[in-house]
DNA sequence: AAATTACATTACGTTAGCGTAAACGTCAAT
DNA sequence: ATTGACGTTTACGCTAACGTAATGTAATTT
């Protein structure tokens, strides 16, 4: 019987990773300092994984939303916890539930930004508008 | 005629603000000196108006998403253009698209984030039952 | 009068998140 | 054998966003 893996036996340079997600290596070696990502070794080189891939990409988006190394590290810890003691679960979905807050605070408020914007750009629209109508009637007129 | 406002004509004083919004003096006057804000004085104190307030509601906002104070400051200066030209109308209308467009990205970040933190609250939560069913039967066993 | 309170300015300190060399190793292609 | 392309570590530099004195002033309170 083969070994057989569930994950893809898929690997990455550091340069490949890079240029996907366009960030920069040094941010990359950054961010397996801040433990966020553990490629392995061959020789010096580090190799990535599929795995690290899908961290990375979480990491990003932790980014854009605007969250630091070590609030995305404690996802990760919530994501990797294996819970096996009863204690541990509780203190675990606390966090979870915190988590949840936060998020849904930034729900509203993206959604709220979305609105004001949203409405200054029909404004600035109706005024384009009107400035287009009045260059035409000047033309014609 | 009486000189009416409409803007309320409320006042604050820097503490005020501060216990408010529970943010420190210190970054109220940072806010100002990167020209979030703009308090009137009367000797050397600060006066915040019911402007100031709305604004430092914003800016709470936006560093909530993890904008930065120049970012938060070029919305500021998207709201009070005042585009009497076609041409900054239409620079306007660009800025205002481009900052849509990074909300809707978070709109999608912030709702990937929830569904996965969701799953795994619910996946806690069953292995949780898991274990206080199991603990129920030794007692009752 | 003395002390407290609330504000002000000035300026140095701190942390996060990288950027940017410098100096070196490794391997394939010329 | 040399040149590039790609990788490594080490380490110093930089900006943003405040924190934190230190010191001063003006108005109240005791």
């Amino acid at each position: 019987m083969p070994k057989s893996s569930n994950t893809l036996d898929v690997q990455y340079t550091i340069s490949e990773l890079s240029k996907q997600f366009d960030v920069t290596s040094r941010a990359l070696r950054l961010y397996e300092e801040s433990e966020l990502l553990s490629p392995k070794r061959v020789g010096t080189k580090r190799i990535y994984s599929e795995r690290d891939r899908v961290r990375l990409r979480l990491i990003m988006r932790g980014k854009r939303l605007g969250w630091s190394l070590s609030e995305i590290r404690e996802i990760f810890d919530i994501y990797d916890t294996d819970s096996g003691e009863k204690t541990q679960l509780e203190f675990f979905l606390q966090r979870l539930d915190d988590r949840i807050k936060i998020l849904e605070r930034q729900r509203e408020d993206v959604l709220l930004s979305l609105k004001d914007v949203s409405r200054i750009k029909e404004d600035a629209q109706r005024a384009l508008e009107k400035i287009i109508a009045n260059e035409n009637k000047l033309k014609s007129g």
